[in-house]
DNA sequence: TTGTAAGCGTTATCAA
DNA sequence: TTGATAACGCTTACAA
């Protein structure tokens, strides 16, 4: 079924076909019927395809994702799914599994005219290679931004969130603080990597190498660079970690150890649904992701409405869970 | 940047750089090379959307998820992906939250033409709709499947599997078998269902219904329905659930109930990594998840080629894990 | 080995 | 209000 076969059946030109399924309002409304009812008889959808060909557009944006083994992206797809489908945008996702080349092959949609724009959780690209990419396509990036690309992008705080939970160790009497965090490519990880340093700093606690460690986002990780810092005799009694599987693998070691949180504290991050299944449970600082997907759309469709629109950085609020795991000062 | 300019500045003819695009062999080396030369100085992407209206191809496939929350997704995801990509395929994901209409809508994308196939992790299509779309399209199955619908389709034998863990329950001298089930929508539901009643059967263990209760697949309601069966003066011994998140809040409310899983075995759904960061670890029903998506892209792939070939419906092994929460027989 | 030109299914311009 | 028809960017007979 094509529009010029509709348009037979119809009795009319393969142009008011198309202007009935544009609803454009000039055609004569018996016109409109009679085409409708050949359209509802034969079941006719259009082709998509022919149709982006002729309007150089798809009204289908892409979003990167590293993995979906972290439930922390769920929301945020959410979030941009359910902002992209309001501006009549539908949205597609392609896990890169970290591999350059995939995300490159995906990328490339955008090149090929598949989809207007594209928004990335996480980018394995370079600056040099998002900015080439930018200059031409629309392009967001959320939650992680590679610093100094010339992008728009929506993100929290993660200095000020890491200050501020180490802070909260001090103010409770901690001296002795670890740090857990990945291997310092991600952006995220830099800022909470100085939020963490820097509250040391204006303590008057001197930065100690030792604790600190680094995990790749699992338990399995996580446990391994704890053990490390409770090896130490004089081994932290908090420890700030990167994500929230860090966080159980520490505090299973924690217990492996015959101690408990009460001994250590440990402070997860991202707040996923396991921090409140967990036992002990799991303080986390919490990003707003349903909020970082929806301006993340927004962002994308001002520079797909206008390309020339000067790049804006949002910084959303984060928020710290006090649970279990760790206690809030003052409290 | 079109074909037609890129042939103009190589000063050859559009069908020609068509060939070299497409690595066509009846091309001269030197002329290929001064076409591939004008290429890589202009950078120039060939316009995919134009190409797949000349095929009527477009290359995707799209996988439709309901959700990404549940981790139980990413290794499918994964399989379906690399499986898919050696085929020369893109995979698009499309998270439907469960509505009919937003599912609707990206299946649409094969009407459209631009998928050339669909694989369901999860319908929430009725038989009919499924039937009338998979007659006139490439669809599959994978891990659910609409009973007695016409589609080809991958799954584990559920109803076995359960059968396997309850009897294992029962040889280790459990008598009062607790089930957390789902709303009995899904087939996979359905079939668990009937493999704990027939192990029931089988044993002489008369059927109660008291032990039945039923859970959203979270760890809150898997708590809730625990408690129920927690509740009772004759309450289960063990308790078989259909997922990970629902056995862990099993096992909390059983120590919030002052008892542990020596009292009361739990055993999960999935095999989810959440399983061996759990303390204590869960025991719990595995799927070959990467290999069901393997098998999805293969049974679409054959699809695809003749959609006349006979639906098939390939049944892949489970295995049972056992760790703390619930021992194995025998040991 | 290369080129010409007709399609693929739409939209959009221009006339009527 | 409608219809012809030229795009959109590519592939692929068919010719040369």
């Amino acid at each position: 079924m094509t529009i010029r076969k509709i348009a037979e059946l119809a009795g009319v030109s393969v142009a008011t076909v198309s202007r009935v399924i544009n609803n454009d309002p000039r055609v004569l409304k018996e016109t409109k019927e009679k085409v409708m009812k050949v359209i509802d008889e034969t079941g006719y959808v259009p082709n998509e395809v022919g149709r982006n060909l002729s309007k150089s557009k798809s009204n289908m944006i892409l979003v990167v994702v590293p993995t979906i083994l972290n439930p922390f992206y769920s929301k945020i797809l959410k979030g941009i799914e359910e902002r992209a489908s309001e501006f009549g945008y539908g949205v597609l996702t392609a896990v890169t599994h970290l591999k350059p080349e995939t995300e490159k092959k995906y990328l490339d949609m955008l090149r090929s005219k598949q989809v207007d724009g594209a928004i990335t959780l996480y980018s394995t690209f370079g600056k040099q290679t998002m900015d080439e990419l930018a200059e031409h396509y629309s392009i967001v990036e959320a939650c992680e931004h590679i610093r100094g690309s010339n992008v728009s992008y929506t993100i929290i705080d993660n200095e000020s969130a890491a200050y501020e939970a180490v802070t909260n160790f001090i103010q409770r009497g901690h001296k002795r603080i670890g740090l857990i965090t990945g291997s310092y490519y991600k952006c995220s990880e830099q800022a909470r990597g100085s939020g963490y340093e820097k509250a040391l700093r204006d303590a008057g606690i001197s930065y100690d190498e030792r604790y600190v460690q680094v995990a790749e986002y699992t338990y399995e990780t996580g446990a391994e660079a704890c053990e490390k810092l409770l090896r130490l005799e004089d081994h932290p009694t908090a420890i700030l970690t990167v994500s929230d599987s860090v966080a159980i693998g520490a505090i299973n070691k924690i217990s492996e150890f015959g101690l408990s949180v009460n001994d250590v504290e440990v402070m997860g991050f991202d707040n996923t649904s396991i921090t409140k299944m967990y036992m002990p449970t799991i303080s986390s600082i919490a990003q707003p992701r349903y909020e970082l997907g929806v301006v993340a759309v927004d962002l994308l469709m001002e520079k797909m409405s206008n390309p020339d629109t000067i790049n804006k950085s949002v910084i959303l609020p984060h928020e710290i869970i006090y649970r279990d795991s760790a206690k809030k000062s003052g409290n």
